[in-house]
DNA sequence: TGAATTTATGAAACCGTTTACATGGCGCTC
DNA sequence: GAGCGCCATGTAAACGGTTTCATAAATTCA
């Protein structure tokens, strides 16, 4: 492997010359570059990056720690995440599935000395002092956090005003039997969009019960598991929200098989916007969230953060939804029979 | 920032010493080892990464190359990398949508020195000369590769034979016109799958008809924008075999926006089993490849290729393929109507 | 008891860069 | 033509570890 030396000798000049090259440096005469470019690319050499990020203790690089949830959902974040950091000439260092504190901050510590900054998606499975502890030494930024954390930036989804708002849609459909599939328990994105279907009863003058919420796990299996221990209530649910949209899927599906038909039986919404949403039959009235957004804001507050970390500037974002109404609330009839309408196009 | 001449200061040895400690070297005093884990925790040292790899020439780190595309398929197929490498103690630094050979070439250089090996799955978008260029300073493992490339392991799917699965199911099933979504040009399994087609039909004495081809990009717009094309012809197809569950989900939808009925009027069968699938209405008829085990088995490779570099030993896999009938291929009844019964479930 | 061996530790070289500082040559100015 | 400043380049010291080799102390053995 060709090291800085070896171009210096065949150019014929110093390191020091090869690596201002290298560097962009314009204090260095334009044939000596020339002869360095092409001795250079004789040898196919390109600077090392541990040594590189040794000297300048800098490393272009993005440690990025997720939960251990996959799927549709995470994906777009994470692509929203790596093309920006991409974009931004930072490389991006991942580590999944983390599921207590030990192993976060093991997997920190393996990044030591890798990595300028850590983006972290790991909600439930951090505590206060854990993150204060890592950012004594990196940037943080928290995606969707259950806390607030001094010194880190963090962006959040608005999944409490937007169950609200889907419990406001249903009420307002005529819908007085809400049930709702929940998130994993210690998710903040679960109960936050619990709460906000339980305000968005109260607002209405309905008191919310606990035998009309049943426990998931944000996967389809749980969701279709749901559907069963909801059928069992009296009066049945006449509407359901599951806290996101694969639960919702399964749901459906369950419904389905029951021989019960969405949403003249029962109106199901869910919360995401995945991709399949609008492909299902009906199309699944759900709440939009652009996870694309939401991984490249968080990238976004992590330079900021890396240009001036002198500044103790903390910046407390949240992601707008909305609130998309397809079929299968039953707000409007489904889709005309022989009409073949384009999907909504998804921006890339 | 704690170093090690810190931790030897404090812990009252010389630094040696306390890199003994940290790498388990056994040659080192119970006692003073204690001391010195005492004292490397008070000041919260542990390596520095860069540093270590310079001088070990060995980064614990392997690079993950991505294609464009995303979704729930790539998904897996990177948690498969991720989970496996994680328990191996390497870490992973991914690198998403490389559009040009040319980008693939900086995508790999800004990783010189990081990394100890490359999984790579940009398969359009590669030349055996790049890879081959690269594979001169690094292990490369291909997954789904155009190409063999000397030296590179590589892992692929049974694209081909799957797909002639379908169509000989199709055919069982007495279907005759047989129309196909297939996937983007230039992407291996793609025309794997398209070929496998071909030959089906062949196999059955059917001359394969090139305007019962729709072009499709292996995104559900695109299978949704395919069923205005098939449904034009005439005879009009009495199946539809997408090259992946997407773009067969689109097209089950538009078909059912057209008032036809899946599996009546048109049977579909997708590629993938995503786990989207089994909840379709009706459930999707596709090839099951484990995309989990897909990315587990490029890492194994990659982890042999590392712990003995010197062997010239290539492997090259196949994913074995499965195919999954459900009832979009009309192959049985719907399920019973208010029977609930549990969705497949998936290994974790 | 002294030589030989083992064990625990330290000193110093090295990994491949960047960068502060030194240096030498050249063109100006006075 | 001496003095000065500037430009292009080189020298050498970091950066934070690992590892080879040397060495002192402790143990074994005759």
């Amino acid at each position: 492997m060709a090291t800085i030396r070896d171009v210096a000798k065949t150019a014929g000049v110093s390191i020091a010359t090869v690596s201002r090259v290298f560097n962009g440096n314009t204090a260095v005469n334009e044939d000596t570059a020339l002869q360095v470019w092409a001795a250079a690319s004789a040898l196919d050499y390109w600077p090392n990056g541990a040594a590189r990020s040794l000297t300048t203790s800098r490393s272009n690089t993005l440690g990025v720690l997720l939960p251990d949830l996959f799927g549709d959902f995470f994906s777009e974040v994470i692509r929203g995440i790596d093309q920006l950091a991409k974009r931004e000439k930072y490389q991006t260092l991942i580590s999944g599935s983390h599921a207590s504190v030990e192993d976060v901050l093991t997997a920190t510590r393996a990044m030591r000395g890798r990595i300028d900054g850590l983006v972290m998606m790991a909600p439930d499975s951090i505590t206060v002092e854990s993150v204060t502890r890592i950012r004594r030494r990196l940037p943080v930024v928290l995606i969707s956090p259950p806390f607030a954390v001094d010194g880190c930036s963090s962006v959040s989804i608005a999944s409490f005003s937007g169950a609200r708002a889907v419990v406001a849609h249903l009420i307002g459909l005529g819908h007085r039997e809400i049930a709702m599939v929940a998130g994993p328990a210690g998710n903040v994105d679960a109960e936050e969009r619990l709460r906000g279907y339980r305000r968005g009863l109260k607002e209405a003058g309905i008191q919310p019960r606990d035998e009309l919420v049943v426990q998931g796990d944000f996967r389809e299996s749980s969701g279709y598991a749901a559907a069963a221990a909801l059928l069992d209530r009296r009066p049945r649910p006449t509407a359901v929200f599951a806290a996101n949209d694969c639960m919702a899927i399964g749901l459906m599906s369950a419904l389905g098989n029951a021989g019960l038909s969405v949403p003249h039986d029962v109106a199901v919404v869910g919360f995401d916007n995945i991709t399949m949403a609008q492909y299902m039959r009906p199309p699944l009235t759900t709440v939009h969230v652009d996870a694309y957004a939401l991984g490249q804001k968080a990238v976004r507050l992590m330079l900021d953060t890396l240009s001036d970390p002198e500044s103790e500037k903390v910046t407390v974002q949240t992601i707008d939804v909305i609130l998309k109404v397809r079929s299968s609330c039953g707000a409007r009839p489904a889709v005309a029979a022989n009409t073949l309408n384009v999907p909504e196009s998804k921006q890339l």
